[in-house]
DNA sequence: GGCGTTATAAACCGATCAGTTATATATCCG
DNA sequence: CGGATATATAACTGATCGGTTTATAACGCC
């Protein structure tokens, strides 16, 4: 069973290595030694990374001679800012207390009343 | 060892379940019984999301009675929404592979010949 | 064809995850 | 106090993760 793809990106963005190489590949495309170098991390383990980034759609590979290099799909990200641009909303602690108070409010969660 | 708070952050949106959660607390504070009704899971399943969505602070927890109510954080998404923003960028993909390429064509990864 | 380079695949390991059941804790009510 | 309700903790399980080492595959070059 495949994970949802915002699963898959949010999961994907969740480790700091996979993170850096996703920063990495602003600067234009790199091939697997080139992303290996900086981490001190064996390169089968640069490639399983890879293989996440690549399963969540955040990066796609090419070919060229015996290099496979990445290039970044920022599109991909999109689904994710949009899930959390949702809660801009919220992101005003005054606005968000208020509303949250005045829902508990409305479905009898608090007394309302000054604690003992 | 605790994760840094982005990646602890985007490991807690990583799970559907909570981030149905969270859906379901921009509607007000809730308590575990009430978050786990529309879940089919156990209630110490979703004491356990719980205490993660907390860890990367993402709810807060108070006390009424028995009950221990929950309440989005939303202001802990910024760091994330951040992160992912500095993305917006690249989103367009033709501005995405003129850029790509330019670096490439600087730091020699192609070859700026026709293949083959 | 054979060699070096680049990258993936396989097998394995310890840690963490998401769930369960069963047990304990805390709070209110009578 | 004792019982009911709401939640958390403990102990366990199977699956997944992030890493390793070893072995394998694809390509370019001589």
């Amino acid at each position: 069973m495949p994970p949802d793809p915002l699963s898959a990106v949010f999961a994907a963005l969740a480790d700091p290595t996979r993170r850096a190489i996703l920063v990495r590949l602003t600067q234009g495309a790199a091939n697997v030694g080139e992303l290996a170098a900086p981490f001190a991390i064996s390169p089968p383990a640069v490639s399983k990374h890879l293989k996440v980034l690549a399963r969540a759609g955040l990066i796609t590979r090419g070919r060229a001679a015996q290099s496979r290099p990445c290039r970044l799909e920022a599109a991909a990200l999109r689904p994710a800012a949009d899930w959390i641009a949702t809660y801009r909303r919220h992101w005003d602690e005054s606005l968000d207390r208020l509303d949250a108070h005045l829902q508990d409010l409305q479905s009898g969660m608090v007394s309302d009343e000054p604690a003992s």
